[in-house]
DNA sequence: GACTTTATTTACAGATCAGTACATTTGATC
DNA sequence: GATCAAATGTACTGATCTGTAAATAAAGTC
């Protein structure tokens, strides 16, 4: 089955919003930047909020996908994907289009927290969480769930230093305190 | 010196905008929130952006002098208040008015590197970074600059996880792993 | 008290916001 | 090819956005 319309208004409102913030662009830029429709957007679309919640499903997927894979292909162990988390990380880090975490700007413009976008937020840090737990738990180090909260706060650390100040370095900075952290749980 | 009108109006629009978000808050919010007329606010500020500027500078003074303080009160070595920092960060989370950090919302809806807002931000995390630097200088402990730029990963990591999963949890986490970077820069 | 300056209010401008009613086109079915 | 249903385009709504022009009030100054 080849995308339908729907997978490609959402495709290319991902991009949008990720460029531009979730406020700053009005259901009529998304119309003119995907060709189609006021009527046929929100035919597929009943809300604004419907549309950025469906924006950020495929920004999971495709943001965890992307981060596990890429964990795989750089290292065979489990403890040594841990610390691949961070090259990866740089990666991103390195492209022109990076603009930090989607999950973390949505709860930013949408702070209450029993608001559906702040909660689907959330879940994506959850579901990393246990991926990244998981990991530790397979490469037999002491306190998993502990170190792999630790190991995720210098994730989202990294992520944010890096949009803020607009430099790749906090990716090796994050990866140095993780091999220690690793190391003392190892 | 009492408060002049213009702090005031500071002092009313930063607690809308933390609470609310920039985008979200319209001039017209403000106005009502702070009972003075448009055109005051207008002859006080000359742009919505000069008004979130002043906010983020009053905030920027508010928060780092709030930190250092509690730092010193909690501990009496650099190298203790470079702990106890996350003890204060601990007490920020339990604030029932707690949203994450300013700054990180700031520039997740100003992204753009060359924005005001978003190098004003910037420049807030670099005087913390600055401080922190120099206390780890002081504790004498090996590569401060470094462990400095970890133990901010550490503490941007645990405001954005403690917004977005609204517990207070992070800032243990966190202690737990600055000890044990501190430990090894010894 | 008259005059000048400054601050404030009222009322509005033009743009954009999310969302919709209705006409039109398109594509499938007979 | 006629008929019908779904998708689409046009044109609009009322609300809200940032910002302002002109009228009014307040406060000094002589």
């Amino acid at each position: 089955m080849r995308p339908s319309k729907r997978d490609e208004l959402v495709q290319k409102a991902l991009k949008v919003f990720y460029r531009n913030g979730f406020h700053a662009t009005g259901m009529d830029m998304l119309v003119a930047e995907t060709g189609v429709s006021k009527t046929s957007m929100y035919n597929h679309f009943r809300t604004k909020e419907d549309l950025i919640l469906a924006v950020l499903r495929l920004r999971d997927e495709n943001f965890r996908n992307w981060l596990y894979r890429r964990m795989e292909e750089r290292a065979d162990t489990p403890r040594d994907q841990l610390i691949a988390m961070f090259d990866a990380l740089e990666e991103w880090f390195e492209e022109p289009g990076f603009r930090g975490c989607m999950f973390i700007k949505a709860s930013a413009e949408y702070q209450n927290a029993d608001h559906a976008i702040h909660i689907q937020s959330a879940e994506h840090k959850r579901m990393l969480q246990v991926h990244v737990g998981e990991l530790a738990r397979k490469a037999g180090l002491e306190n998993p769930d502990v170190l792999a909260r630790q190991l995720l706060l210098l994730k989202e650390g990294a992520i944010v230093t890096a949009h803020l100040q607009h430099t790749q370095a906090p990716a090796q900075d994050a990866k140095a305190a993780a091999i220690a952290l690793i190391e003392l749980a190892d």
